[in-house]
DNA sequence: TGTACATCAGTGAACGCGCGTTCACTGATGTAC
DNA sequence: TGTACATCAGTGAACGCGCGTTCACTGATGTAC
């Protein structure tokens, strides 16, 4: 705990750091400034020193998430590098697992319902994590049969979509859901499938 | 408006009525008990009567939603019959007609935090629909290489996924996202080129 | 080095609000005679 | 058919609560001389 700035030392980012924990705890809506405060050991009437209000402290979270989230899929990505498969396939792994690394951030920024344009940088964070996986998608797209070749948006989102899917029905502990497979396995078998669908043959993965 | 009972005439469910539209107009988190009941014509305190209070309304709501769903899966997969294929891509249609059709239905069921369990009416209205995409998996498990089949719980979640990330990502009306193609064409395409994946030709779908 | 002053991060009390829920009640409806 | 009564769906007022937000303030920090 560096105490530094005037009393409390950084309390802006102790306060995103409270509001992600609590976020993950209670859901995005169940989350309160009032106890994001508290967590942080002040007043809420502090935070308005930082941030407009709560909606701000929210975007706040989304934001330092996109961020995040693009660095993560763009390592992905280089680490696949230079296979376009491998470095396709890497970056819905990452996907899934920002979901679990990251799970007060990955809330604030997909089922907060916070709009992606509600700032710019927002929308441009969110850009680029966005552009990491369709580049993905372009380079891939020259191995794939030109006569039979979608757009490469289109399958980025299809990526996007699926990855998606499995963190929100699969990824969150519901009790008794009785999956016979984890999350992982079944994302990877699913890239996999669909992949071999997209005319790649895929022993590399 | 026919006025049954004493009366109001079935406020129950005019009250499950307005909290659809309600969710669905303000988010699952966003609905509350007394606008329902303002909404259904009615003060807060007579919802008592027919609902031990907001979550039992709203576990109303989503069983409402799963036994609808559930029989919409079943007409999408006996209309696709005897093709197991058109059955079983026609239940993944199924799942993005309905999020579109009862927008508040599905809000309650998937967005809602409710849990699955929460009832055994509704794990077991639950189980049905999930029931539909699992026999279709089966059916078309069939006609896969016995070598390299999965097991058929295990694709009809990557349908599953696919159609619920759609939903989530692409069928929500968000300003500017600046999509190309419509959620229905992008999952359309996308399980036809999952199935491909599966070693099933598809040509006629 | 020491003192006086300006800055401004955080305080504490207060606000108006709408929520979910409770309670004794009322009065329209259905039923028994 | 008409009257007396029981039922119970919906009322209206009230409650305690925690929320987001405001405001004048205080007192620790950094700076100028």
């Amino acid at each position: 705990m560096t105490k530094r700035g005037y009393h409390h030392g950084n309390l802006r980012q102790a306060l995103v750091d409270a509001a992600l924990h609590l976020i993950n705890e209670m859901g995005p809506t169940g989350f309160t400034l009032s106890e994001a405060a508290k967590t942080a050991g002040v007043t809420p009437a502090a935070v308005y020193r930082h941030f407009e209000g709560r909606d701000e402290l929210i975007a706040e979270c989304a934001l330092q998430g996109h961020e995040i989230f693009a660095d993560l899929m763009e390592h992905a990505y280089a680490d696949g590098q230079p296979s376009a498969l491998a470095a396709f396939a890497a970056t819905g792994r990452a996907y899934l697992a920002f979901a679990r690394k990251y799970p007060g951030h990955y809330m604030a920024m997909f089922e907060s319902g916070t709009s992606v344009n509600a700032t710019p940088e927002l929308a441009a964070a969110a850009a680029k994590s966005r552009g990491v996986l369709e580049r993905a998608a372009q380079a891939l797209s020259q191995h794939i049969p030109a006569d039979k070749r979608p757009p490469p948006a289109m399958f980025s989102a299809h990526i996007w979509a699926m990855s998606h899917g499995v963190v929100e029905l699969f990824a969150r502990s519901r009790p008794g859901a009785a999956a016979p497979f984890s999350p992982e396995d079944l994302l990877e078998a699913g890239i996999g499938i669909y992949l071999r669908g997209l005319g790649l043959i895929a022993p590399d993965i």
